[in-house]
RNA sequence: GCCGGCGUAGCUCAAUGGCAGAGCAACCGCCUUGUAAGCGGUAGGUUAUGGGUUCGAUUCCCAUCGUCGGCUCCA
């Protein structure tokens, strides 16, 4: 653990920031980064060979690999990248020396004179003020080149000395995907071409199942075999329908979360899916987020449009009477549910999609209240995240961005403020200088799920926009009326893209608590089917959701079916269990606890429910 | 939205310019079973949709819709 105490002038942000930087600094310094930049040189060389018209852009290494941006004649099909992975052995077998040289403009154009993308790239340098990826730098570039082989490529390095340095057996290919000139989609569409490299075979394979891990746990995949939940075609894309099985587990997820919200000082409110023109015009989501709305809807010559957010209508709630600084802080939380246009490409799953609920909420709170609220809002989150399995939680903090409204002392206020917050919190989190949006400085919160993917999740965003803009007030001990804080907080950011996040996290693995069939009865034979049912309805009656697997089966065949469905508990009924009053316990993870009464399987089912394993 | 791939039974997947098939699931029987699939039978399709080429298209071409991998954008 790094010692996290201010030293001298330098703080606690600061360091934060530069630990961080190391990280990176650290991977761009390290053999792998050179390793898999180098290859990315040697694919491209590849590439040349096989298309020698083919015009290259830029072949970076990034985090799990690296990648190379072609102009190419035709389109690439897996075939190809099978044979341009074979040649790269080849040539990385070859033993090629990595030379750099550094040239001048005037050369680099003259050596770069067929490829267009190339010579954009030497203009920026030659210009300064732009790196190779065409950020701004204060640097001072010179303008270096790699040959490797065949292949010289405009390139600031670093390489390895010679591709005998490279593992040929811990470099693969994995996909070809479209991918715009500099990601600007009114440039040009090139092929990307990803792959990735390691120092060793057992490296390679420990990532290549990794993704295969993923790919098991995919949500859509389970969410199918699971029965959780589904879209279709003629409701529409990026619209969401719960089956009974997901619907049980939001039903769970929902049903904690109230008693949450009720236990921590929350009020409840519910609120319309349109509003009219008017309210939008108002809260500037007609000016600012238009292009997220869909189209209005006319009522009696009135414009009326479906809500991409809740804050109009809570703010509404607040005006709704006079308030008083005693009645701070108010928190009013809904799971509301808003639709938002999304382009139809980015569209995935659970994760992104057009209609969603979020578990949003809003607090007002007077100047003097605000850290204390933000102190509320972050361990409230945090205690709410693990139970869901998220013990690893880490935050960005953005501060305010070059465009913004309210004044700057106040931004500076509810910066230090949520920066403490997180401090005394004890959390990690990285500083995103200038993110903030245009209203306010924000925290998200980050969670790494059990694949040690990180989901943000969490927001806690500042608004000196929407009080200002609906002229909210509040009535001070003074008599005169205030302006309140308004801080925006969404736990679980969707229920609909958390639902997501969860069945990967747990694999479709629901914990007791949370899984829609929490028990099923398997009755060996016929003459049990009654004690089976009798059974079932004490449980019933007991809070668990239990079935019989009543079915004309084989008892293997009713465990595989509840094994594969995912059933924590699954009970055998047998004569023996019959005449002893008993049950025989099976687990999911295929642990046999075996007979037990049913008082004791009970308890043991409650605490597990109530533990939230 | 853009580039590319894909779309065959409820699900997972075959096949071919010339009668569209399997396993699982469903349904009907038989079996009455002790910790991951008992056996037999029946039914299930305008091959996403709409055009075109062809004697003939599920296959080839075009468009639309959906979906997947990315880019861009984001809860």
């Amino acid at each position: 653990m790094r010692d996290l105490s201010p030293q001298g002038a330098r703080s606690f942000l600061f360091n934060i920031k530069e630990a961080l930087m190391s990280k990176q600094e650290e991977y761009e310094h390290s053999q792998l980064y050179r390793i898999r930049h180098s290859t990315s040189h040697i694919m491209a060389e590849a590439v040349l060979e096989k298309f020698p018209t083919a015009k290259v852009a830029i072949g970076p290494a990034i985090e799990d690999g690296f990648y190379y941006d072609f102009d190419l004649p035709r389109s690439l099909t897996p075939e190809d990248l099978t044979e341009i992975e074979a040649r790269m052995k080849e040539l990385i077998c070859e033993g090629q020396a990595f030379v750099r040289q550094e040239i001048t403009a005037q050369q680099a154009k003259e050596l770069f004179k067929d490829q267009p993308y190339k010579l954009e790239l030497i203009g920026g340098l030659e210009q300064g003020g732009l790196d190779e990826d065409g950020n701004p730098t204060d640097e001072r570039i010179p303008i270096t080149i790699y040959t490797s082989g065949h292949f010289t490529d405009l390139c600031r390095g670093p390489h390895v000395q010679n591709t005998r340095e490279i593992n040929p057996d811990a470099v693969k290919l994995l996909n070809v995907a479209g991918a715009y000139w500099r990601g600007d989609e009114k440039r040009p569409m090139l092929q990307r071409i990803y792959g990735t490299a390691f120092e060793t075979k057992e490296q390679l394979d420990g990532y290549l199942w990794k993704m295969e891990e993923a790919r098991k746990r995919d949500h859509r995949k389970l969410g199918k075999e699971l029965d959780l939940f589904s879209q279709n075609d003629e409701v529409g894309q990026g619209l969401i329908l719960w089956h009974p099985n997901g619907a049980m587990i939001r039903h769970e997820i929902e049903r904690y979360w109230d008693d949450e919200h009720i236990a921590n000082g929350y009020d409840f409110v519910y609120t319309p899916h349109i509003g009219r023109s008017n309210l939008w015009e108002t809260s500037g989501h007609l000016g600012f987020y238009k292009e997220n709305m869909y189209s209005p809807i006319v009522i009696e010559d009135q414009e009326y449009y479906i809500k991409p957010m809740n804050c109009p209508f809570h703010i509404q709630i607040y005006k709704s009477a006079m308030r008083s600084y005693r009645d701070l802080p108010i928190r009013y939380a809904e799971k509301g549910t808003v639709y938002r246009y999304e382009r139809s490409g980015v569209l995935h799953g659970l994760m992104r999609v057009r209609g969603f609920t979020q578990d949003d909420a809003h607090h007002f709170c007077r100047p003097d209240q605000m850290p204390a609220e933000i102190d509320f809002i972050l361990s409230f989150s945090l205690s709410v995240l693990r139970a869901f399995g998220f013990s690893e939680v880490s935050a960005y903090l953005s501060t305010m961005p070059q465009k913004s409204v309210g004044d700057p002392a106040l931004w500076a206020d509810a910066e230090q403020a949520l920066e403490e917050a997180l401090k005394r919190a004890g959390l990690p989190y990285e500083l995103d200088a200038g993110g903030g949006a245009f209203y306010g400085p924000k925290i998200d919160l980050k969670i790494k799920d059990a694949l040690g993917r990180e989901w943000q999740l969490s927001t806690i965003q500042f608004d000196f926009n929407l009080p200002e803009r609906f002229g909210m007030e509040y009535i001070g001990e003074d008599g005169q009326p205030h302006r309140p804080y308004m801080i925006h907080r969404a736990l679980l950011g969707s229920m609909e893209r958390f639902f997501g996040i969860l069945i990967e996290h747990y694999g479709g693995a629901f914990p007791v608590w949370l899984a829609p069939k929490q028990a099923m009865l398997i009755p060996i034979a016929d003459r049990h089917l009654d004690y089976a049912y009798e059974l079932a309805k004490r449980f019933k009656q007991a809070g668990l959701r239990v079935s019989v697997d009543a079915r004309a089966e084989r008892m293997n065949a009713k465990i595989r079916d509840a094994q594969n469905a995912k059933v924590p508990y699954m009970l055998v009924i047998g004569d023996r269990e019959m005449e002893a009053g008993q049950v025989a316990l099976r687990r999911r993870s295929g642990e046999n606890p075996g007979a037990m009464s049913v008082e004791e399987f009970l308890a043991l089912a409650k605490q597990e429910i109530v533990e939230k394993i």
